[in-house]
DNA sequence: TCCTCATATCGAAGTTTATCTATGCGAAGT
DNA sequence: ACTTCGCATAGATAAACTTCGATATGAGGA
């Protein structure tokens, strides 16, 4: 949402749809949960992941660990690629990018 | 908080606290108003903005933007020096790290 | 076709967050 | 000492978030 008093800081330097858009993925990855699933992927062999490997780390049910995928998906922080029954996960450079 | 379930994934990665710490990075950017703060304080002359300046960019109360300055020092972002009657805010290292 | 498995979606409960108004506090000026 | 100014804190409220259990969906196997 975008607050017209807000404009001359946004001018200054992002457009009001990419700072909107920043402050989605910092918030996306500003939940220890999420932030671990990040680590999780990136760390899984060929980097990708599925919800059955995440979901037993996270010590939450898999519907839990479902929707916290698709914040990461939604921020584009993560792709998500369906494969026989199962969904794989992989980040995405944006991601990669702000997590190094 | 830390979960005994989620030990797995971090040891992999980063220890309970620097996780728990990058989260709260995370969280402190992840609100539009916040983010347009940092970078408000970025862009101001010497690098640093005092809660009267960055007020009225942002529509919002004093006593609001106050609120907000606070979870970005206690979030490490921001540091607070008072001079006189007022309160400047200059921007971490670790902040211009996390928005490069 | 029927069943099972992996994942997604829905609805509810409890918690956290963003914002406001009102008020407190310390520094500087009169 | 009194007032003013800049900023912080407290309390209240409405919205958003996290998590769960229950259920739906869709693919693959028997």
């Amino acid at each position: 949402m975008y607050d017209p008093p807000m404009a001359k800081a946004i001018s200054l330097t992002k457009s009001p749809q990419v700072l909107e858009m920043l402050a989605l993925q910092f918030k996306a990855l500003g939940d220890p949960t999420r932030l671990a699933l990040m680590m999780s992927v990136a760390q899984s062999s060929n980097s990708e992941a599925c919800v059955c490997d995440l979901t037993p780390d996270t010590g939450l049910k898999q519907s839990t660990v479902s929707h916290h995928l698709k914040i990461l998906v939604d921020a584009e922080l993560l792709t998500r690629t369906q494969r026989g029954k199962w969904a794989y996960y992989q980040l995405t450079d944006e991601a990669k990018n702000l997590l190094k």
